[in-house]
DNA sequence: AAGTGCCTTGGGCACTCGTCCAAAAACGGT
DNA sequence: ACCGTTTTTGGACGAGTGCCCAAGGCACTT
């Protein structure tokens, strides 16, 4: 089953993107993860680069999706917010998705390719969040959307660093104050 | 004068970080970029990690003074933001100084004394602004301080994908509510 | 039994990497 | 002019890289 190896691939890429960084993954401890050989790489896939962008792209869609179908089962604005930060306070520490997710971001810079199709993914989560801010009631939607995306980001690269303090989340909820 | 080639290499390193990312720099191009032999870099320097790092440091130091120095100059929270705002997107684009600042917080993640330096220099920058904002009025400067650091790199990070909405700093200034 | 695909293996290719080092050069004091 | 120190050079070392490919294994049809 050729299949299976795909999915072994980029099943192991993730991870070894966080533990190594973009640039520190080849195909030998790749394969070697994925328990495959390292021939089986550029057989299934057209260069190492390539197997990491798709894999990274999957992981940002299933996570914009998660935090898409947790967006709809709030009712307030302030029960959003708060969801998706105790949702992320799983990751907390040296959170594997968080770095992922900057990791790919930062690969963006240097793959055209990747740049477009991640792109897309932040513009759907961007605009999921501001269907449903206009829907509620949240003032400047659109802007309010990209502003706490860029913000949920954020506080995960630096939580890495520093812990934030517990009042970050009164302070986020200003964030999404509601058309007067 | 070994001075004058510390400097060159020190100064040609952020460049190249955000060109090639962290891993890509390696001591030839670097040596190439500063005008010197690649001989130079391990006569002057321990490490190629350790010029890294030693130049990330500096670069982050400096950033920081600067947006500290701008803090010290507004006169409500509302002309903060929005003079950290426009700083920043002089920095439009692919700005290299965000970059740079995503680089090495991702670089901190696999060099634990890079980590303690960045760690001091982000505490450093939030203390400014907590300051600044418990002397100002703003309600929970601490918290307000960490999110609005986060969001300020989060917003940096996100634009070289996607544009931010104009109304962006409408919303930010919901973040600095004035006590009530 | 022979043939036909796809999948897998292990090694090889040309290259870049960080680091080191002997020898050459430049410098400064006497 | 000589000498000791510091700086610079250019090349070498072993290790690791992405990618490629001839050879074999395997499941199937004919």
């Amino acid at each position: 089953m050729g299949t299976r190896v795909r999915e072994r691939l980029t099943g192991a890429a993730p991870g070894l993107i966080v533990e190594l960084g973009w640039a520190g993954v080849s195909t030998r401890v790749l394969a070697e993860r994925a328990g495959v050989t390292p021939g089986l790489v550029h057989y299934h896939f057209s260069s190492l680069q390539a197997l990491l962008s798709e894999a990274a792209i999957g992981a940002l869609t299933r996570l914009v999706d998660d935090l898409g179908a947790l967006l709809e089962q709030a009712k307030s604005p302030e029960e959003a917010v708060e969801g998706m930060l105790t949702a992320l306070s799983e990751y907390s520490g040296s959170d594997p998705m968080s770095l992922l997710v900057t990791e790919t971001f930062l690969a963006t810079t240097r793959d055209a390719e990747l740049r477009g199709a991640v792109g897309e993914v932040l513009a759907d989560f961007r605009a999921r969040l501001a269907a449903w801010f206009a829907e509620h009631g949240v003032a400047d939607p659109e802007a309010t959307a990209a502003v706490l995306a860029a913000t949920v980001d954020g506080l995960l690269l630096h939580r890495a660093l520093l812990p934030e303090p517990e009042a970050a989340a009164t302070v986020l909820r200003r964030l999404v104050a509601v058309r007067s």
